[in-house]
RNA sequence: GGCGAGUUAGCUCAGCGGUUAGAGCAGCGGAAUCAUAAUCCGUUGGUCCGGGGUUCAAAUCCCUGACUCGCCA
């Protein structure tokens, strides 16, 4: 009986590039999915942009374009960093969509009407420049704990400590610098500190559908008592209006993110419709329809998809969850991904460098299981792994075995009549089929993919065994051996064919070449009880997947590394403003020969004076006494230079070495107290707080000159 | 600070009360030469974080300490 089964992804936030934390989760839930679509299962996989709140509409302002002009782009970048990464995606959504806004007017029209739905004065921080309120990570201040400066409202990165951010010292706005002032206004909650959801939420989190460390974890946040939600936000707000506010309230972000589910499930019934196969979306939406409703998420967001999801869904006549799965975050070689150790690696610089999409998709399966543990991505296992498994074991079959087929039999395998000892040849080959199943079912892809490589080892063994090579040579004079060199990679291939379906869950893009090269149709999970066809033809063997060579990994770490302040997709705006600034300004400049006029322009050649050179931070160290600078050892190629910067405030000195900056080369030096300053580094700054050190692009060497 | 997860071979991990603690990779020795040097056989390597306890029996259960990581709406 097959299985109907909306799944999705959490939605990834429109406010920058999908890197390879990201990608844990979507290639974790693909291949469930690509695992349950072989299985003959129905399955509707969808997801969308998270587009709205706080941080969208002021990066949009920030770029001088509208949210809906920002959100488009990112969506292109998105779908085309999945996409590159064979992430399945049945279809593609954004939370800024009619279907969305309909949804979530449903929802909270249905929440009203249950009575759970309250209105009370909540004070917060206010910018009376910018005329907003504040969220708390847009408000800055002194640490009331441990008196750090320059700390978020909700929590201190110094000390550690958690606070309101009404309890700041000095607090100012992030957004305008002003010093925001304490406001009240009405607030919509919903109310789930109300019984009837603390009784269904016992109740659902304990009917299987959460792992058990998360509902370990519920369990700690019942004990602590649930509190209302605070689902409302005062304009301006980039989001959706609640109904009967006069456009005076706004639907908090979270509240229409995981809606974003249905309404990316619902445009794809609709798409569906419109291509004359339809599908009734409340079979999966509504309760009772006999249908699965699973979410992948991060753990991060357990909270939001446990607690508020399912009860707003119980109670605004919605079905609720059936599983929701929650994996760890990545690590890289062992530490948090950071920018400065180019460790926090986009998905587009993987795939611009060439770098296989597979190979991650491979290691990433290796590494995981159905728990919320934490995955390291270790570089050099990375490498070892993917060249052992993939090349060594796998595709190593394939490659040894169709050679004697096409020179020996022109590309034909064994007739009918023999293929029946395979099973016997490999019975735990084929038993693995049933293990592996259950294995990608309850997400043990690691143990699954174990499983798999056993198999793959065992075929080499007996290729090893069976010595094709010397049955190839004696093939001429004895019949005999003839049948059996055919026989054996026949075997072998059959194997092989075995192998790549219990893998393709996990390499759709290479089983479609294998299916190509042994010319079949593409392979389900009911297949692992067939072998070939006898006399069945086979195309030669080509280069099914190269190897990882640990030179591009460390490319790709050096093609990430800084970059501190933006993110990629901001980053490449502030390109363009950059380049149209100095468009502007160079056109009358190249007009303007003489030098230094009165009106503060400047001539080539004046600028031309400035020595500016690409140098790499090989020592930064806080100064002992100093309580802004930090003295950097630079690295120009042909000399080093020690720098005193005053950007204590902005950078940890730690954080700084190996990164690339520029410095003004031909600076006179000057003599500090602290010993002698032999030029200075490019920063960036405003009127406000905030210091942005200037670093060149991937690629560029100490000593270069900036011109 | 509170709560939770983790710490097993050089590396990545499995084992989660029961023979002498396992795998892959790396290392070392050998074989083979069909295969993009890819394979096969053999082998070195471990006070299972420290300390205490329960038990006939502990990497596994309990207590305690250290360190790492996460969550705290």
């Amino acid at each position: 009986m097959a299985r109907r089964i909306l799944v999705t992804s959490a939605l990834p936030y429109a406010n920058g590039a999908i890197h390879l934390g990201h990608l844990v989760e979507y290639i974790q839930t693909d291949i469930w999915v690509r695992f349950q679509k072989m299985r003959g299962h129905e399955v509707h996989y969808v997801c969308a942009d998270d587009t709205h709140g706080t941080p969208i509409m002021l990066r949009a302002e920030q770029e001088g374009v509208t949210p809906q002009q920002l959100i488009a782009r990112v969506f292109g970048e998105h779908t085309r960093d999945f996409a590159g990464f064979h992430v399945g995606f049945d279809n593609y959504y954004s939370t800024d969509s009619a279907e969305n806004r309909a949804y979530c007017e449903d929802i909270y029209a249905q929440l009203e009407r249950e009575g759970l739905i309250a209105r009370r004065p909540v004070e917060q921080f206010y910018d009376p420049v910018k005329e907003m309120f504040l969220p708390d990570r847009y408000i800055k201040g002194r640490c009331p704990k441990c008196g750090a400066a320059d700390q978020y409202g909700d929590a201190c990165e110094v000390c550690g400590s958690a606070y309101a951010p009404t309890d700041l010292g000095d607090p100012y706005s992030v957004v305008s610098g002003a010093r925001p002032v304490r406001r009240s206004s009405e607030h919509f909650f919903f109310r789930l500190s109300d019984p009837r959801c603390q009784r269904f939420l016992r109740e659902w989190t304990r009917s299987g559908t959460l792992q058990p460390e998360a509902a370990n974890k519920m369990d700690e946040w019942f004990a602590a008592g649930l509190q209302d939600w605070d689902i409302s936000r005062d304009p301006p707000y980039f989001g959706f209006p609640i109904p009967g506010t006069g456009g005076q309230k706004f639907f908090y972000v979270w509240l229409d993110a995981p809606v974003g589910y249905f309404a990316s499930f619902r445009n794809h019934c609709d798409k569906l419709a419109a291509a004359g196969t339809p599908l009734d979306a409340d079979a999966f939406l509504r309760p009772g329809g006999g249908t699965e409703m699973v979410h992948f998420i991060g753990k991060d967001i357990l909270y939001f998809h446990a607690l508020f999801w399912p009860a707003m869904l119980q109670y605004a006549g919605y079905r609720t969850p059936s599983g929701i799965y929650a994996h760890g975050f990545l690590t890289v070689n062992g530490e948090k991904m950071s920018k400065s150790r180019g460790t926090f690696i986009t998905a587009e610089s993987y795939l611009a460098l060439g770098l296989n999409p597979e190979w991650l998709r491979y290691y990433y399966a290796a590494k995981l299981n159905a728990t919320m543990e934490d995955i390291d991505l270790n570089l050099d296992d990375f490498v070892a792994r993917v060249n052992a498994d993939l090349v060594g074991k796998y595709v190593n079959i394939a490659s040894r075995a169709a050679g004697f087929i096409h020179k020996h039999f022109d590309g034909r395998l064994e007739p009918a009549a023999d293929r029946a000892r395979f099973a016997g040849e490999f019975p735990g080959l084929i038993s693995a089929g049933d293990m592996a199943a259950e294995l990608f079912e309850r997400r043990e892809f690691g143990k699954a993919l174990r499983l798999i490589m056993l198999g793959a080892e065992a075929v080499n063994q007996f290729v090893d065994r069976h010595q094709p090579w010397a049955l190839a040579k004696a093939a001429a004079t004895d019949a005999a051996k003839r049948a059996e060199l055919l026989h054996v990679c026949s075997s072998a291939l059959n194997a092989f064919r075995l192998l790549t379906l219990f893998l393709k869950p996990v390499l759709p893009r290479l089983a479609a070449e294998v299916e190509d090269f042994l010319g079949i149709a593409p392979l389900a999970w009911a297949d692992a009880g067939t072998v070939l066809p006898g006399g069945h033809r086979i195309r030669e063997y080509r280069h099914l997947i190269g190897r990882l060579e640990r030179g591009q990994v460390d490319a790709l770490v050096e093609a990430n590394r800084e970059s501190m302040a933006a993110p990629p997709s901001q980053g490449r705006h502030a390109e363009h403003q950059v380049h149209a600034a100095a468009k502007g300004a160079a056109a009358p400049a190249a007009h303007a020969a003489p030098p230094a006029a009165a009106d503060g322009k400047i001539s080539i050649d004046d600028f031309a004076k400035v020595d500016l050179r690409v140098a790499r931070i090989v020592r930064a160290e806080a100064v002992e006494g100093a309580e802004k600078l930090v003295r950097l050892t630079l690295d120009i190629g042909t000399e080093t230079r020690t720098v005193f910067a005053g950007i204590k405030s902005a950078y940890d000195p730690a954080q700084l070495e190996g990164r690339f900056t520029v410095m003004v080369a031909n600076l006179a030096p000057r003599k500090m107290r602290f010993g002698t300053s032999e030029g200075m580094v490019l920063a960036a700054a405003g009127d406000g707080p905030g210091l942005y050190l200037i670093g060149p692009d991937a690629g560029a060497v100490p000593g270069m000159r900036v011109k």
